[in-house]
DNA sequence: CTTAATAGGGTTAAAATAGTCCTATTTAAC
DNA sequence: GTTAAATAGGACTATTTTAACCCTATTAAG
């Protein structure tokens, strides 16, 4: 169906937020769960990918959460994309060989990474600085 | 995980095959799935799509099987996948807004929705033909 | 020492995808 | 006209992926 994963999204509505209330500032999943309304426990799981990436930083104990770990500036949303689904495959070839029964004799493979390419180009181009300009503005 | 559907992929091959061996040339599902190396019965069912799309045209009874029903100038990659897979919709909102609960208070509809239009964009400007050229190329 | 938070493994539930099966219909050939 | 080879398509099943939940450990503030 060629659909962007929920956890994605997730991950996407977190750093807008923690980019919008507060760049220093430490939110608990619990608020932004609240304030975005999602799950709770499936956010949680987002931003413990996001933190892996170094997208997001953690404090943990009483008093802590999560705030950015880079600038806005610096990431894009093929990072949030890479840092939550992993490395992008339009095609099962592109996860393991072995997974496409006809692998040796297909001759669209070449077609299909070039387009998986230019998607990955068009996420990259997007960082969250412009992103949030474009929402705003 | 944004991936390809396997039917989309089983419709894309098919259909090169078509234009490949012989324009006019009626063939049946079971020469291509043997030939291709894909389950008869599921490329049945996207042969149905793509006939529904116009992009092949059948022929029933004996002797019957599957021909290209356009010029490969006139199919572009775009099309197979709507046939196949129905309209594309990145996120979940794109199929029903009800399927989102954060819909109305959603500030990313918009770029993401930008961005389906352009790699919407990429897959059109692939015909049959120019992948084709790519590929003997 | 208690409490509020992240970290993360493991499990379950729901949904989508992939594949199969079966029957009806069409039509060429005999 | 009967048979056989094909598409048409509905219904079903199996597999895989995604989404969500649960539970325990760890961390650190107060
Ligand atoms: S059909 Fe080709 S592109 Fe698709 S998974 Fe198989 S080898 Fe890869
Ligand atoms: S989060 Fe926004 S873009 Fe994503 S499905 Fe919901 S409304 Fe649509």
């Amino acid at each position: 169906m060629l659909q962007v994963s929920r956890k994605f999204e997730y991950g996407l509505h977190a750093v807008t937020y923690l980019a919008t209330k507060g760049l220093g500032r430490v939110v608990t999943v619990k608020e932004m769960a609240d304030e975005i309304g999602f799950s709770q426990e499936f956010l949680s799981k987002a931003m413990q990918s996001l933190k892996r990436a170094g997208i997001a930083a953690s404090v943990q104990g009483v008093k802590g959460g999560y705030r950015l770990g880079k600038a806005i500036e610096e990431v894009t949303v093929a990072d949030i994309a890479l840092a939550i689904e992993g490395k992008p495959h339009l095609v099962r070839c592109g996860v393991k060989a072995d997974r496409c029964e006809i692998f040796s004799s297909c001759h669209h493979r070449g077609y299909i990474n070039t387009l998986q390419h230019k998607i990955q180009a068009l996420l990259t181009a997007t960082t969250i600085h412009s992103l949030l300009k474009e929402i705003e503005g």
